[in-house]
RNA sequence: GAGCCAUUAGCUCAGUUGGCAGAGCAUCUGACUUUUAAUCAGAGGGUCGGAGGUUCGAAUCCUCCAUGGCUCACCA
């Protein structure tokens, strides 16, 4: 589907506008006011649905009720119909004998994707369906075009993407998705107030972009004159509060990366991101599993989930496996020995792992990890010790200087999480920061800045603290066995549509 | 960025070897007072994604373009 605004009108959007018009020219209002409801469907199930045909009759309750009118069996003189709310579906009976003539006329005027508002009396048809004996019967809303397919739904990809909210009228599990999504966020919040983390908002244009490796969007102040970049990470500006004495902030917010667009990746996504002074990263291991495992079970009321073809459990304690182990388990070749960079390209060499000519060892220790370790990573595991060469804010590990106390999530062969003991030695960090801006000389465009404000805000000092990042669409994915990511965002980018 | 696949009525989809553009739902007209993808009878609705080309003849074959999907690359 390629002309979405196409100027001229169908049959079917004519006839419509021909309705409105008609009701306009009786002197209703085709686009009407507040309307008043007792209760929504699922609330109408919930309450009648236990009683039997004959209790119902008895009782004879008053509702009133409001949605979008979604199917419609017509009758000479009587009707049926289902009306959608955002909770669910409930059927109408409308009786020319009980509304009266005019509003009859008007049921059988109204179109599939309309708005009405039905009070009338809960009863149980033949079959035993909670139903509502409609009493009145009124529009709400005219709908000008026809709704997708009734029973197929909306199948076309690009126009479920681009029409979302035809998706969520006619697609009751994408629905079902994003209000998924939304409890996960909500339960992450409540879980993370409770134990005292603070929740914060920081700018998202930046002067320099930091605290990730990725290449940013740029944008451009006028009345400063100067260039902003669209922030890639959340961690220099949360530090920033950390050394201002905020000793437990989180923030969730949307990061923009300007990057390919894949089933796992889209430009702009949600990162929550906490940091906890005094911690370290194996408190943050222990904070992140009960934190995912509690979202679980909070939203989906279990900790063993599907996804795809894998059967997981998130239920803690979660795999720790340190990145040279996991190496060697898999490949044979044992990153703990002291090598060269020559060897290690010789290696990479050997085990045909493409690098390039400028990485160090712990690039291609780095490179052998995502090529041959990630994907066979099923089940939660925590893989730690990452090259320090690859980790410029996170702290060396006291033992073994090559490595870093970082470690990263993977459930399902794919990254969720990314967390270490920050780098609180400013000293330290201007060497690091130093190092990128040589990698990003030799044309690494992802590679860090100096960030001299960063590193003055230091130099006052970071207490020891733990941080951590997760990639809440991968989350969301994860808990609701969505495939692609853009089954999670509610609008995924796409290009322009072509004329 | 590369490869493969897709694009036909508002929606879901057929369309044979290149030979009149099809179905179901939806819409319209009529019948029908407990239907459940309501049913029955009839009707209307198309730039076959776009532009070229081959051919007596193209939804169908070829080229280019657009959009989308998947895979790969990129994403430390």
């Amino acid at each position: 589907m390629n002309t979405l605004n196409q100027e001229e009108l169908n049959d079917q959007m004519t006839v419509r506008r021909e309705k409105l018009k008609a009701l306009r020219e009786k002197g209703k209002d085709p686009f009407g006011g507040r309307y008043e409801r007792t209760h929504t469907t699922k609330e109408m199930i919930a309450q009648f649905d236990r009683y039997t045909k004959e209790e119902l009759a008895e009782k004879a309750i008053k509702v009133t009720i409001a949605g979008r009118l979604m199917t419609k069996r017509g009758k000479g003189k009587a009707g049926f119909a289902h009306i959608q709310d955002v909770t669910g579906q409930i059927q109408i009976y409308v009786r020319k004998d009980e509304v009266g003539e005019e509003a009859y006329e008007l049921f059988q005027q109204t179109d599939i994707g309309d708005f009405v508002g039905v009070k009338g009396t809960a009863f149980k048809t033949k079959v035993g369906e909670l139903s509502v004996r409609a009493s009145s019967y009124e529009l709400l809303s005219k709908s000008l075009r026809p709704l997708p397919d009734k029973y197929h739904g909306l199948k076309d990809v690009e126009q479920r993407y681009r029409q979302r909210y035809l998706d969520l009228i006619v697609n009751p599990e994408v629905k079902d998705t994003f209000i998924t999504r939304s409890k996960i966020m909500q339960s992450m919040r409540r879980y993370l107030d409770e134990r005292g983390y603070l929740e914060v908002e920081t700018p998202m244009l930046h002067s320099i972009p930091g605290g990730a490796a990725a290449r940013p969007f740029v944008t451009h102040h006028n009345a400063l004159d100067m260039d902003l970049y669209i922030r890639i990470a959340l961690e220099l500006h949360l530090k920033r509060l950390v050394i201002g004495g905020l000793e437990k902030v989180y923030e969730v917010g949307r990061v923009f990366r300007n990057e390919g667009i894949s089933t796992r990746h889209n430009p702009e996504f949600t990162m929550m991101e906490l940091y906890e002074a005094y911690a370290d990263y194996q408190d943050i291991m222990e904070l992140t599993e009960n934190l995912i495992a509690h979202i679980a079970e909070d939203v989906l009321g279990t900790t063993k989930i599907t996804y795809g073809e894998h059967e997981v459990d998130l239920a803690p304690r979660w795999q720790r496996l340190h990145m040279a182990d996991a190496i060697k388990e898999v490949t044979g070749v044992d990153f703990w020995k002291k090598m060269s960079d020559e060897e290690a390209h010789q290696l990479a060499n050997d085990h045909q792992v493409p690098v390039k000519e400028s990485m160090s060892v712990g690039h291609i220790m780095n490179e052998f990890f995502e090529h041959f370790v990630e994907d066979t990573l099923i089940q939660p595991t925590f893989v730690y010790g990452h090259p320090v060469e690859i980790s410029p804010l996170a702290k060396k590990n006291d033992e073994d200087p090559r490595f870093t106390d970082r470690f990263e999530l993977f459930i399902v062969g794919r990254e969720h999480a990314n967390a270490f003991t920050e780098l609180n030695d400013p000293i330290d960090q201007r060497k690091r920061f130093e190092a990128q801006v040589k990698e990003r000389e030799q044309g690494d465009d992802e590679a860090h800045m100096m960030d001299e404000d960063y590193l003055e805000a230091m130099e006052y000092g970071l207490p020891p603290t733990g941080g951590l990042g997760i990639g809440m669409d991968r989350l969301v994915m994860l808990l609701t066995n969505s495939p692609s990511i853009r089954d999670v965002l509610l609008f995924p980018q796409m290009r322009k549509q072509s004329e």
